[in-house]
DNA sequence: TTCCTTATTGATAAAATTATCAATAAGGAA
DNA sequence: TTCCTTATTGATAATTTTATCAATAAGGAA
C-alpha cells in the first residue's frame, strides 16, 4: 500500500512499531470494507496470527487514529481505514444502506466547532431511519 | 414510569408483552443513563434476572426503538432511553465528554432527509474530537 | 556487529456475549 | 373461569472478546 511509509514514521513517532501482523490487516482492511473482527481474522489466520492479536491489532490501530470503527446497528462493530471519511443511513425496517458523502455534514460539523470549541475529526457516522420504499409500505 | 402504559400497548400492538424484566431494565436506564449491560446486570440481578436476558431484553427494547445504542469510544457499547435525544462528543486526549443539544443538528439532518428521501430517527450520535483545552497542550 | 531496553506476540485462562431448548407464563377465545 | 397458543424466560452450552504473562523480536546505543 503506498500509505505504509508514512504511517510506519508516523507509528515510530510516537514510540510504537510497524509490524508484519499490524501490516497484514491493514491490507485485508484495504480490500474489503466494513470487516468485523472475525471477518479479518479469516482473512489473515493463514499467517498464524492469532485472535487475541487481531483484536488487540484493531483496538491498537483505531486508537491511533488509523482505522475507524462504526455501529453496524446490529449490536456490532465493524472496522474500516479512516481518510476514507464517509457516513451512512441504515434503514430499520429492511436493512438496507446508504453511503452518503461526508461533504453533506461538513456545515454542521464546521458549526459544532465553532460552538463548542471542539476540534472535530472525520468519525464515521451512522444514522438510522426508514427508506423510501419502506415508508411506502407502512 | 409515566410512559410505561403507553410503551406496554406499543409493544401490544406488535405482539409483545410488557414483561416485569423488561420494566425492571426500563426503570434502571430511567435512573442512570448510558449503561453498559454489566451495570444494568448489576442493578437487576437482584430480581433473579439471567445475564442472558439482560443481553436478549437489550436488544430488544432497542430493536423496538424504546433504547438507543451509543458508541462509547471504547469498543463498547451503552443503552440509554430514547425520547431523550441527544448527542455527544469525546475528547480523543482526555477522555471529557461534552453533551450536546439535539437541535444543533437538525438543519443537517433535514436537509440529509431531504436529499436522499430518508425518515431519519433521532438516534444518538457520538463524535470524536479534541477539547479546547487538549488542544492548547499539544 | 553485540548488547540492552521494551514493544509486541502467542499461548492460555478468564470474562463477556450469544445461541439452543425445554419450562413458564401472559393474553385471547370460548 | 378453563383451554390454547405462543412470547418469554432460565438454564446451559457455545462462541466471542478480553486479560495475563512469559517468549520473541525490533530498534537504538556503543
Amino acid at each position: 500500500m503506498s500509505c505504509t511509509p508514512r504511517l510506519t514514521q508516523m507509528l515510530r513517532a510516537r514510540g510504537y512499531r510497524m509490524t508484519s501482523q499490524r501490516f497484514a490487516i491493514l491490507q485485508a482492511l484495504h480490500n474489503g470494507r466494513h470487516l468485523s473482527p472475525a471477518q479479518i481474522y479469516q482473512r489473515v489466520h493463514q499467517t498464524g496470527m492469532t485472535e487475541a492479536t487481531v483484536y488487540r491489532t484493531l483496538e491498537f490501530l483505531a486508537g491511533n487514529g488509523i482505522l475507524l470503527v462504526a455501529d453496524r446497528g446490529n449490536g456490532h462493530l465493524a472496522y474500516e481505514l479512516s481518510g476514507e471519511s464517509h457516513h451512512h443511513i441504515i434503514c430499520r425496517t429492511c436493512g438496507k444502506q446508504l453511503e452518503i458523502d461526508p461533504g453533506m455534514l461538513t456545515p454542521a460539523i464546521r458549526q459544532l466547532e465553532s460552538e463548542t470549541g471542539y476540534c472535530l475529526y472525520a468519525g464515521h457516522l451512522t444514522f438510522f431511519g426508514q427508506c423510501p420504499e419502506c415508508q411506502q409500505n407502512s
